[in-house]
RNA sequence: GGCGACGUAGCCAAGUGGCAAGGCAGGGGUCUGCAAAACCCCGACCGCGGGUUCGAAUCCCGCCGUCGCCUCCA
């Protein structure tokens, strides 16, 4: 068994074989910092917080580079095109630098929120212009990009793989292009690698060429060498980016620096409201941070994760409600057996046929990352694991504080550390609070209702904490309580 | 127009040549003072039409439908 990733730049299922025995070196586009960071957001960066992590539970070291885009992206390819940041610091009336730092905070809480681990590197493209310059310099030198009227552009035509990524064919896409031709262009499929400043464009640095800003391409390129050299093992991203963000990112560095760019191209599908794509431009985006206000981190992580990387993931608050009760079922024995733990359980060694069954769902769990990093296999086997839980748990059968400890020990693995699904301490689990200290005070006088046959009392105390979002359970062993959903 | 993806039970969603996972919802049952939770049982022959094969949801061809990229978008 071996981790199999299907490579964008094949087409294929291919086995991963990193460059340097043990290490994995990733990048996968980040943001551009002018809004709060939507659902589409969330799918992306969560589908690679899961390859970062499952490269890591296999024992690789993992240096995972991710920018964050704080100049060059303009509104459009045309020449009025307005740099995205410096758009939305006009109407913010601010400084473009304070709309990147702004919403990058924001960006990061939000992922922080989804339990995404941070990369080991957010470099900003405005910390990399000398090296972008850099980029344009040498792409000159070799003939593959030219000067004209302050900008530099790429020559696309003389770079024959270009549209190796996106199985584009250089001679058709004339045709099809709709874009709004530069001027300074000398065949409308051209990129820009750097762009002159027009005489209102606030974001402006000196270069050869006069003054002016880098390309949205060039970022990528540039600091994916600078911090995990060429080739790398994995580039990442989304799947509305291969043409011509990825596609130009791979031409101009491989051109440059006359290496391979990236090994494996990892990208992922769409998230998609009624069918249609979720987008900036559409206006029909939910940003994170509005649906943490209805839902759960972990219920909206759980909903990403149950449909693969490389499918449309449809969003809706139906899903996310139905996702919500999944995901409570997933981490309900979890919670008994962490109940279990706190209570002292005999001595011993762990349950043989038990140890068994945690062994075979292991082994299916690690199978279905194994493929493709498929998640909704995995959680399919976490949910199966469950089910033996439950069983065992509910059964007479002596347990032995040591197969509570391996069951515990399972979910904190695969699904905590691999997952970020079950954190090391359910929310609700929380012990020797005020809060905790109350519920044990209203269960034990409830408990004495009950031990009088008081059922009135009983049910009128059950149905009241009901109401406040606490939900009883009378088990043979006592009651227990937990926070709804 | 070019390139590409998808179409599996009421909904969501794995499977990609050998008798169709899992979740949500629903029905029946066990347990419970009642509930909740849990456990057990119940549902699809895989868009349509052909073809290849001993055998196809899974491969090939055609059709229908939905979506994406080709222009900013994770």
């Amino acid at each position: 068994m071996a981790l199999q990733v299907y490579n964008y730049l094949t087409r294929r299922k291919e086995v991963f074989q990193p460059i340097h025995e043990g290490f994995v070196g990733m990048y996968v586009c980040g943001p551009t910092v002018y809004g709060h960071a939507h659902i589409g957001h969330a799918k992306v960066y969560i589908t690679f917080d899961i390859v970062h992590r499952y490269l890591e539970y296999l024992g690789y070291r993992v240096r995972y580079v991710q920018n964050i885009t704080d100049v060059g992206h303009l509104t459009d390819d045309a020449d009025e095109g307005e740099d995205k940041i410096a758009q939305q610091a006009r109407k913010e009336r601010v400084e473009p630098m304070e709309i990147a730092e702004f919403y990058t905070r924001s960006y990061f809480e939000d992922m922080d929120a989804l339990n995404v681990l941070r990369p080991d590197i957010s470099p900003r493209a405005s910390g990399h212009i000398p090296e972008q310059i850099e980029l344009a310099q040498l792409l000159i030198e070799k003939g593959y990009a030219y000067v004209s009227n302050g900008s530099v552009f790429f020559s696309v035509k003389s770079w024959p793989s270009y549209g190796k990524l996106s199985g584009r064919n250089i001679d058709e896409l004339e045709e099809g292009a709709r874009i709004a031709v530069s001027p300074d262009k000398r065949d409308p499929r051209d990129f820009a690698v750097w762009r002159a400043a027009k005489p209102g464009h606030i974001m402006r640095w000196k270069s050869p060429w006069g003054e002016g800003f880098p390309g949205w391409h060039a970022e990528c390129s540039v600091m994916a060498m600078k911090y995990l050299g060429l080739p790398f093992d994995i580039h990442g991203g989304g799947l509305e980016n291969i043409f011509p963000h990825n596609e130009s990112e791979i031409a101009q560095s491989e051109a440059a620096y006359g290496k391979e760019f990236a090994r494996y191209w990892i990208l992922n599908n769409m998230v998609t409201v009624n069918g249609v794509k979720m987008g900036k431009s559409l206006g029909n985006f939910t940003t994170i941070k509005d649906a943490l206000t209805r839902h759960n981190p972990m219920t909206l992580r759980f909903f990403i994760l149950s449909s693969h990387y490389r499918s449309t993931t449809d969003f809706t608050d139906e899903a996310l409600d139905s996702a919500a009760r999944g995901y409570e079922r997933l981490i309900g024995p979890v919670r008994l057996t962490r109940e279990r733990l706190r209570r002292a359980e005999s001595d011993g060694e762990v349950d043989v046929t038990f140890a068994e069954v945690i062994r075979q769902h292991k082994e299916q769990f690690v199978a279905a990352m194994d493929d493709d990093f498929n998640t909704p296999q995995a959680l399919a086997v976490l949910f199966d694991f469950g089910r033996e839980v439950n069983t065992l748990l509910n059964s007479d059968r002596p347990m032995t504080r040591a197969t509570l400890e391996a069951i515990d020990n399972f979910y904190r693995t695969l699904g905590g550390n691999v997952l970020g699904l079950i954190p090391d301490n359910l929310p609700t689990s929380t012990e020797g609070g005020l809060e905790a200290q109350l519920m044990e005070l209203i269960i034990r006088l409830r408990a004495e209702a009950r031990a009088r046959k008081d059922w009135a009392t009983a049910d009128a105390i059950r149905a009241e904490l009901a109401r406040l979002g606490i939900v009883l359970e009378d088990r043979p062993e006592g009651t227990t309580w937990r926070m709804a959903q």
